[in-house]
RNA sequence: GCUCCGGUGGUGUAGCCCGGCCAAUCAUACGGGACUCUCGAUCCCGUGACCCGGGUUCAAAUCCCGGCCGGAGCACCA
């Protein structure tokens, strides 16, 4: 099996489709995977340098354990030895027509002229197009199928351009590059792929690539194709979108907790092993499929509810006194529910509340500072009034038991959200300075990821409900 | 326009190849309840689907035909 991307940016969760499902099959069926860079386009689909080792490290962490890697755009001479052959057999051409020129060919179903070249002059003219004495777009090597063919989409394609472009992995060595569908056909058999999936926009290449098979007597590999993914939460994103929306600062960089790429999911505390369920829960059916990153909350929750520890952060923060405390008090918290570890905080006068509980308690209601003291609402005066500390019937469960803090262990956080520009700043207990680079639950917030914490303050990336 | 493919609860998925065991699986979502000093988790209970029409058959989600809807390709992109 394999699986090729080109790295024109970091894996999204579409390409981690591609690694997962076809990993998933090489560990049920002891295969063998190939990670291969196609990467043959110096120009249109330009390669980002960086993202080769983006691919690398990404697939390392979802488990995904490539037997070979290959760069297509380092074994460009092999291609030329396979397009000299079919040159040779008269089963490819050069074509000087004009993209126009040649649609109109291919509409109507005619041969163009240059399709009956001999293998001499054909070779001939190849030996000039790598020599460089041709420009771009002059000429190009179709493989012969079939004018004929009731789909236009397979009639004569292309198999090599001139494309006179630096490019990230191997300079200006070539000036002469293969198209995907070529350099694809011909590494799926040396490489001895048997299975191919992927997604069904390539649906027609295998019909296309099969007139070389045919022309070697190679077999074609089982295929299988899998439709479009959308994800609610993100919509429709390519990578060149993305590219421009980062070039204009609406995203701060490719692991932009906002983003869907590999590396955001990773900043914001996902385990792989949720992407991987996620992913694989799509099946391989031709529909396309619009799915919401619940499923994936869903997953990735079974597995961190039982790790992250509890902790207490307020934001859009309001100051409010308690009347009446009769003194301040260190209070010991569970880290979480079923942990027997503890942390503590203090209990003061003054005391800190996020402003949505505030502005939704009435005059007069009896809530719960969850582990701390009972305190009655006091709209008139702006105050809360001590009532006791233990935990007062008058108190309906759940609603009105809220997180509080005091200045004590109070140290500045922002939480960076998985929407582009939001966030929330607050205060965080003291007590996730040890949480560096854990995930945390923030009661009745979210689960976030602790990415950076020092008394000057904390940086968390938002996770997920 | 030409070629190809798909349509199972709100969402995703299993079943379809090889018709009966499917009054249709699992997950998620949603509703209700229990528990809990988080609006989280857990545990119960519940809601909810075979695109439409015809045909074949004792029997169709499964096979055939037509329709409707959706998608992909028709690049010197991948």
């Amino acid at each position: 099996m394999r699986f090729a991307p080109n790295p024109n940016g970091p894996p999204t969760l579409g390409s981690a489709r591609g690694m997962v499902v076809n990993d998933e099959y090489v560990k049920i069926y002891d295969g063998k995977l190939v990670l291969r860079f196609d990467d043959t386009d110096p120009r249109t689909k330009r390669p980002l340098i960086e993202a080769y080792d983006w691919y690398i490290e990404d697939a390392e962490w979802l488990d995904v354990k490539p037997n070979e890697i290959v760069y297509a755009s380092k074994r460009i001479p092999i291609y030329y030895e396979y397009i000299e052959k079919l040159l040779e057999m008269e089963k490819a051409y050069p074509c000087f027509c004009s993209r126009d020129e040649f649609k109109k060919y291919r509409d109507s179903g005619i041969e163009c002229p240059h399709r009956c070249t001999s293998a001499e002059e054909a070779l001939e003219i190849w030996e000039k197009m790598l020599a460089g004495e041709y420009d771009e777009g002059e000429v190009v090597i179709r493989i012969k199928t079939d004018m004929k063919h009731k789909d236009p989409a397979i009639r004569d394609w292309v198999a090599f351009r001139i494309i006179k472009a630096d490019h990230p992995l191997v300079g200006d060595k070539y000036i002469v590059y293969p198209t995907l569908d070529f350099e694809s056909a011909i590494e799926d058999h040396l490489l001895g792929i048997t299975h191919i999936i992927r997604g069904k926009d390539l649906i027609d290449s295998e019909r296309r690539q099969k007139y070389i098979y045919k022309y070697f007597g190679w077999e074609y590999p089982i295929t299988k194709h899998w439709g479009r993914i959308k994800i609610h939460e993100f919509g429709k994103l390519s990578t060149s979108e993305i590219r421009k929306k980062i070039e204009s600062g609406e995203y701060e960089g490719w692991d932009d907790p906002a983003l869907p790429t590999i590396r955001a999911f990773r900043r914001r505390g996902f385990r792989p092993e949720a992407i991987r369920k996620f992913l694989l829960s799509l099946g391989v059916g031709e529909n396309d499929v619009a799915i919401s990153l619940k499923n994936l909350y869903a997953e990735n929750r079974k597995i961190i509810d039982k790790e992250a520890n509890r902790y207490f952060f307020v934001w859009d923060v309001i100051e409010l006194e308690i009347e009446g405390l009769p003194e301040k008090v260190k209070v010991k918290i569970p880290k979480s529910p079923e942990s027997k570890e503890f942390r503590e905080l203090t209990g003061e006068r003054k005391v800190l509340l996020t402003k949505d509980d505030w502005i939704r308690f009435k005059n007069g209601e009896i809530v719960r500072l969850k582990d701390f003291c009972t305190v009655e609402i006091d709209k008139n005066e702006q105050k809360l009034k001590f009532v006791s500390w233990e935990l007062n019937e008058n108190v309906k469960k759940g609603k009105n038991i809220i997180h509080w803090l005091c200045w004590k262990d109070a140290v500045v956080c922002v939480v960076l959200g998985d929407k582009p520009n939001l966030k929330w700043g607050g205060f965080v207990e003291r007590n996730v300075l040890k949480e560096i680079d854990k995930v945390v639950q923030f009661e009745r917030f979210a689960f976030c990821r602790i990415e950076f914490a020092d008394e000057s303050g904390v940086r968390a990336i938002y996770t997920h409900p």
